[in-house]
DNA sequence: CGTTCATATTGGACAGTGTACATTTAAATT
DNA sequence: AATTTAAATGTACACTGTCCAATATGAACG
């Protein structure tokens, strides 16, 4: 975790992290069956930093996990891109589904439409960190040599239009604004914002 | 894209695409600035299997396009992590991303409005893909070794609880409640599941 | 025509990567 | 003290993306 935090996920690589350990490479191997597996463990670790919620209503409870979640993805942004893909199923990632899902029974939703409405608000959450932590930089849409000039010139003046805003307005917007709906449409009859 | 199609994207290194091109493995970088762009051309290529869609509605137009970019995604499942955080600006995305602005617009919302609106769909559609695609498979979650078999039956009964029935319920489900109550949000009034 | 010049391609190499195999060291259990 | 189990190790394999200097190729031009 100091290494994804300083350098990035690019720099744990198992010899990165044995070293780290004082170890051989290999030896990580005993207690961890993949570098895949290395990873939803940080993961994990990672939503370990997301605090179980104690609020009243079941929205505010459900805001606040998906708040706080989306806070720590963003602090580590490395991990976002995984953590849709290969949903860690460890401690933290279960206890914050359980208390979600005990949220969203008390809003009057059944088993199979709870589990429904966790799954659109997890896709909702780690979705719009994973499009907020993308393309943070490099206005650069040219490759290198020929076909890269001639993309550049064929469809120029339509970039700006387009992609210059989308990456200009404010991620919390998004997130902000789809959460409401999402629960608005959850929970038939409890719209907030209408 | 036949490698990618026949062999997933593991398989797309510069090596075999240039053994498929009868070329050496250098020589694609005088088209292609990194691996990263060419990935980011694969996805577009991608993209280029969604029909600009006709429809009569701006609601219909909007949902076709969603669904048909759904399709192509879970078509192509290894593309699907990369196609949230590198959010290519090719041609097809901009093509469709156009339609689908001016079908918001269409529904009444002003240009910082339907740019929110685009973006939380994109969020939604992408990533719901990305849910559904990981984890298809391996249902063991126990490392090798000693920490593996401990963490397995430290939190065994509940790992079946919860994260059963998630990878059990249908992605189509997920995507189509979600997608309706994001339009629902989108366009107040125009309510249509209530 | 030959020459110039940008584009494309090449061989070779560098610094890594994840991980398998067989073996030795260490710790826990009997 | 002996035996079983777990942890750590050295070595090695088959790859990976990408840089560098040098060469081949094609089109444009005087």
């Amino acid at each position: 975790m100091d290494l994804l935090r300083s350098e990035g996920l690019e720099a744990v690589s198992m010899r990165r992290v044995a070293d780290r350990l004082g170890v051989a490479p290999n030896s990580i191997y005993a207690h961890v069956a993949d570098k895949a597996a290395l990873v939803d463990e940080l993961i994990d670790a990672m939503l370990g930093g997301v605090a179980t919620p104690t609020d009243d209503g079941w929205r505010a409870r459900i805001e606040r996990v998906m708040r706080d979640s989306r806070r720590e993805l963003l602090a580590h942004p490395d991990l976002v891109p995984f953590a849709l893909v290969r949903q860690s199923v460890g401690p933290n990632a279960l206890r914050l589904g359980e208390v979600t899902l005990g949220a969203l029974r008390e809003a009057g939703l059944d088993g199979p439409a709870a589990v429904t409405g966790l799954q659109v608000l997890l896709v909702h959450t780690i979705g719009s960190a994973a499009f907020e932590t993308g393309r943070t930089g490099d206005p650069d849409p040219a490759a290198r040599g020929r076909r890269g000039r001639e993309r550049a010139a064929e469809f120029g003046g339509v970039t700006a239009e387009l992609s210059e805003p989308i990456s200009r307005w404010s991620g919390d917007e998004v997130f902000e604004r789809g959460l409401g709906w999402l629960l608005d449409g959850l929970v038939p009859g409890s719209g907030r914002a209408r």
